[in-house]
DNA sequence: TTAATTGCAAATCCTTTGCAGATTC
DNA sequence: GAATCTGCAAAGGATTTGCAATTAA
């Protein structure tokens, strides 16, 4: 009983397109827009369905944002983690090696088997942290 | 100009009387019907108002679930890391103090002032394991 | 008294679904 | 030709807002 795949079709690959130039998350309707940017013509109905069918098939990441949106990102191999500004929401990638570690150590421990994993941290900037003291 | 202080209310005070009563992180409508189970009648308007009041003020953390539900949870010292299965949904709670080093030199080495981390490990528990494998 | 708070209903926003017509295989 | 895929319009679910009535200070 094997996935079929989907079919080949004019909005699949424009979404694929669009997901490959992009390396942050962008939300669905983002992404409809980078579509109709480059006058390829998909609505929003059919870019969330391949969206949520890359997500289960794992080929996208998707992560919720403050504003109630999934984000999605074609995976990639890492892990990725991210430090997230409170107040400007700049985002900046870290790697973790140690923590790569560590999770596996935490998941082995209990008798789980790794998967993947998700690390966030949330803080505030230095330019923030500098507007937050002068007003 | 200092944030007045809002008005003591039947409503503040049943809200505020749940969040003390739970420590894992509820959302809105949790609260909703806790509150109407110990017989506080509150409007669900009134729980978001109070619940986003007390987010903004500091003394609620609040994160996104993958339904794309805010919940809420009195702010704690402590951070909380989870190990989940994939199969079966069941959750450990785990301790990471190396890891509470960890983010917070991260936060530091980018400039940042770290305010809180999320840590999500998705595995396999033994049990689903087990399972996968006979059957 | 009087400005803040509440509750209801209606409105928003993101996302999902039903269904008929268009497409791929 | 048959099973998928699309797009539209409508439905859903969580959260917010307008506004008149209520209430704490």
């Amino acid at each position: 009983m094997t996935t079929p795949r989907p079919r080949t079709t004019r909005q699949r690959t424009a979404v694929s397109s669009v997901l490959s130039s992009v390396d942050e998350f962008r939300s669905a309707q983002d992404i409809h827009s980078l579509l109709r940017d480059r006058g390829d013509e998909v609505s929003l109905t059919t870019v969330y369905r391949i969206l949520a069918d890359s997500a289960e098939a794992g080929e996208v990441d998707v992560l919720r944002n403050d504003g109630g949106e999934s984000l999605y990102r074609r995976c990639s191999t890492a892990h990725h983690h991210h430090l997230v500004c409170a107040d400007c929401g700049r985002t900046v990638e870290i790697s973790g090696s140690a923590v790569e570690a560590w999770t596996n150590a935490m998941a082995t421990e209990n008798g789980f088997t790794e998967i993947s994993h998700t690390i966030e941290i949330l803080g505030r900037c230095a330019d923030c942290t500098a507007l937050h003291r002068t007003g």
